[in-house]
DNA sequence: ATAATATATGAGCATATATTCATATGTTAT
DNA sequence: ATAACATATGAATATATGCTCATATATTAT
């Protein structure tokens, strides 16, 4: 996994620069942070969820229903995003309701939306 | 996999919301876009090297160096970020350079860290 | 031309993860 | 209490993916 070998033998490492970003860079537990984020990010299904919910909340089924879904897998995501709070969620008799839990991420979409706008005109 | 069967037996889909997301959502197309962004984000050493290059631009050695991963590895992420035109890259006679292709890029991450922080205060 | 170096890439393996099936839990109606 | 329903969850399976090893390609120096 790790490489204490040579890498570059010669002089190409830029040290100066390197240690320069080392000092600026987001620290490794941050990356750790994201990382967990975008994975949630990640999955089509949970996509959809997540953009299903951007404005409204709604109930297990009319996510099974709007995704053409079943309910066990449905289930399963709505699992992940709860642990990992990104959602909260509303029991009102047989049903939950689940909506976003903030607005960073309506705008992460947002920026994301835009890369691959600017994508297509390239 | 889909799930032609009663989902909600009752009264309980709200068709009408239901409806209005459908019409009013990100289309299937750009989810999948959108999934494919997040999924080079998701891997930390994917993010690490994404990082590492937000404000400037570094040599596969440098990359190697920094992240402490060998040169096959950064290699293939690099060949991943590449082909989905996250990066940009200039060779200089033997070392290759990569940078970011723009700057929604940065942008996405700064999203994420904000939820991140907000997160840690709830 | 040969050697050395920097990077790229294919194959294989190990791990992670999304879905399905079966079943459990919790809620409402009878 | 029992039945019907909405949701949650554990286990198993199939697929995706990141890493390593070996090797190929490209560039420079001798």
């Amino acid at each position: 996994m790790e490489n204490d070998e040579f890498v570059c033998k010669e002089n190409c490492p830029h040290f100066n620069l390197i240690n320069k970003v080392k000092l600026s860079n987001i620290g490794r537990e941050e990356i750790q942070d994201l990382s967990e984020i975008f994975k949630l990010f990640a999955d089509e299904t949970r996509l959809r969820i997540i953009c299903a919910i951007l404005n409204t909340e709604l109930c297990v089924c009319d996510l099974c229903e709007l995704l053409n879904l079943n309910q066990s897998a449905v289930s399963h995501q709505l699992q992940l995003l709860r642990s990992s709070k990104l959602v909260k969620y509303r029991k009102e008799g047989k049903q939950v309701y689940y909506s976003l839990k903030d607005e960073h991420i309506e705008n992460i979409i947002k920026m994301a939306l835009a890369h691959i706008k600017e994508g297509d005109e390239a």
